[in-house]
DNA sequence: GAGTATCCTGTAAACGCATTCTTCATTGTC
DNA sequence: GACAATGAAGAATGCGTTTACAGGATACTC
């Protein structure tokens, strides 16, 4: 069923039910009145490829991003998709797992398929195996950082106001002696997520040994190991901050195992704010950055480059915010615990 | 950049071009060669879209979940990207959230789009709104129950061999009061599943009231509410299964919350073997049904239908079998439990 | 050495369907 | 009755690949 099968229908040519369908104001009202209920009668639906053919554009938009099983990517997916779809754009997945083989083929379907713009949500350094985008003008947006060119922009994620509340929020409670599991160093964010750290700890006058910075993997099980890397010292710290969630969880879990309760033994602050914070036990205080804004941000960033309208900017902020639940509390043995 | 560019510089025509691409025999190894060299040299990607107008076929799979947040999913989508991509097939995700406006959309999507397939990974029955994809001949695959139509395909679940596996396993460690908590019961899946729990209890030989059958809702949140009900009453179960894995992680907090030990005090079985469940405390034990077959079995589904060869079937079966870890012991106060 | 068969390359049309430019018909106005 | 205004129909257009077909080159036969 095609255009020519609705312009039989309604006795009109394919012209006028193009133009209808596209609101051109001068067809006649009742002619777009018959057109259009043919269209609804017949459930007619315009052929994208088609429109694409013409147009010179797929309306896709590349989402790339590095592994789909941890629970903040499914979140940011959700996010691109209303928002892509809002605009009229399909969205096109593909995850690269960390593996440099897939990521070049993550790349190769999004050239294929002409897509319009990518979001590489990745959080790390891949502007080698980028290139062949970047040749091809194809708009991208990174977190973070990325290359500097025209075509790119930038979701710049402000860690430190999140963190620098997180840490405050210890400090205030009455923590000296706080621990930050990060992320695997090899990711830009997760530098930028320590590096808040240790600003916010400077800023709050506590000073951090180099024991307490334990490298976890962004992974439930690299916060499990770093967590019984702290743990197996002689001190424990008294909080720790994890460079995200589910390593929060990690070590939330590590915890409980250990017989230590949270957060009468430890205070845990986790980054991210995904779904399942609220659900853990004790809920988990996090720092949020919203997923849905990232998406909204990325999308929105791609659209400018694509559609000139409005005029793209290199950056796009992202804030943080620190959201408080229940797995933070007084030091143990803190004269402020009113337990004690 | 196209097939001219790549013509033009490995001078020969852009017929030749196409030929060595494709494979066709009759090349000249020499010519082939050197056409190589200049794809290679230019980082040359055919235009799918091009191909896609000639053959007639848009290489488009689609695949609709309900919620891309409930961790099961990401895992299929996983599988479904994985095996797609193998057979040179793009995705098209589309999520639900239970929501017949959005389904539609999705529907639309996949239209407008040209998926030559579409997998409703729903679970659940929505047969009136998918008419449109019927009725334009777009073969799908559903889980359990779908239409009998041609170009449609089921994935036939073995609830049954997985549960009896669970529910034995409960029965030999001694458990004769075992409660059931059920997915929402608008879905098929969830029917089957609580069948299969009633047969195999039965086959069993034990006997289960009707207030030890909850409705959950395959959340977090439901599992927990379900649980709530099953602690409230008199008597505790000494095991709970559940219809899915995170309805079990909410039994799980909600029991720990309630000062029960699992699995000292309650028994716990989840549905899916979903990844969270290695890190539950304790792991959990679970009925394996494994996403990445169920999304290889979609996709060689829609590919039998789409290509003709192997000859498509009716029906694929899916098998389910029991994972034991560390969430399900002895009833609590039973003989066969050697710390009494 | 001429004629024929074979093989492979190049040229050009086709593929699909929505969009849009151009042309033309109809109606209305002076 | 002539001209303007309106709006619909028809036809061309877009894209890059595939493929039918034509034709040139080579080899082989007599």
């Amino acid at each position: 069923m095609d255009m020519h099968t609705v312009a039989r229908m309604a006795k009109v040519s394919i012209a006028t039910v193009s133009r209808t369908i596209n609101h051109v104001p001068t067809v006649n009202a009742k002619m777009a009145k018959r057109v259009w209920e043919v269209i609804k009668e017949l459930d007619y639906l315009p052929n994208t490829q088609a429109r694409a053919l013409v147009s010179g554009r797929s309306r896709l938009l590349g989402l790339i991003i590095s592994e789909i099983t941890n629970p903040f990517f499914p979140e940011l997916i959700q996010g691109f998709e209303d928002v892509a779809v809002e605009f009229g754009y399909e969205m096109l997945i593909s995850s690269t797992n960390y593996d440099p083989e897939r990521m070049k083929r993550c790349i190769r379907r999004m050239v294929e398929r002409k897509a319009e713009g990518v979001a590489v949500m990745t959080f790390g350094i891949e502007e080698p195996l980028l290139e062949q985008l970047a040749e091809r003008k194809v708009p991208m947006v990174f977190v973070d950082v990325g290359p500097d060119a025209p075509g790119i922009s930038l979701l710049r994620v402000d860690y430190h106001h999140g963190i620098r509340q997180g840490v405050q929020h210890l400090a205030a409670l009455g923590h000296r002696d706080i621990a930050f599991i990060s992320g695997p160093l090899r990711l830009h964010s997760a530098h930028s997520r320590l590096a808040a750290f240790h600003r916010a700890v400077q800023e709050c006058g506590i000073t951090v040994d180099a024991e307490r910075i334990v490298e976890g993997d962004h992974t439930m099980e690299g916060g499990m190991a770093a967590a019984e890397k702290l743990f197996a010292g002689g001190e424990l710290p008294t909080a720790v901050m994890c460079s995200n969630d589910v390593t929060a969880i990690g070590v939330l879990q590590k915890a409980y195992r250990a017989g230590l309760r949270v957060p009468d033994d430890l205070s845990v602050i986790g980054f991210d704010n995904i779904h399942l914070t609220q659900m853990t036990t004790p809920p988990l205080t996090t720092i949020q950055m919203s997923c849905f804004e990232l998406a909204r941000a990325a999308v929105m960033a791609l659209r400018a480059h694509v559609e000139g309208t409005p005029a793209p900017h290199r950056d796009y902020p992202i804030k943080t915010r620190l959201v408080v639940r229940e797995s933070t509390g007084f030091p143990r043995g803190s004269m402020l615990d009113p337990r004690k």
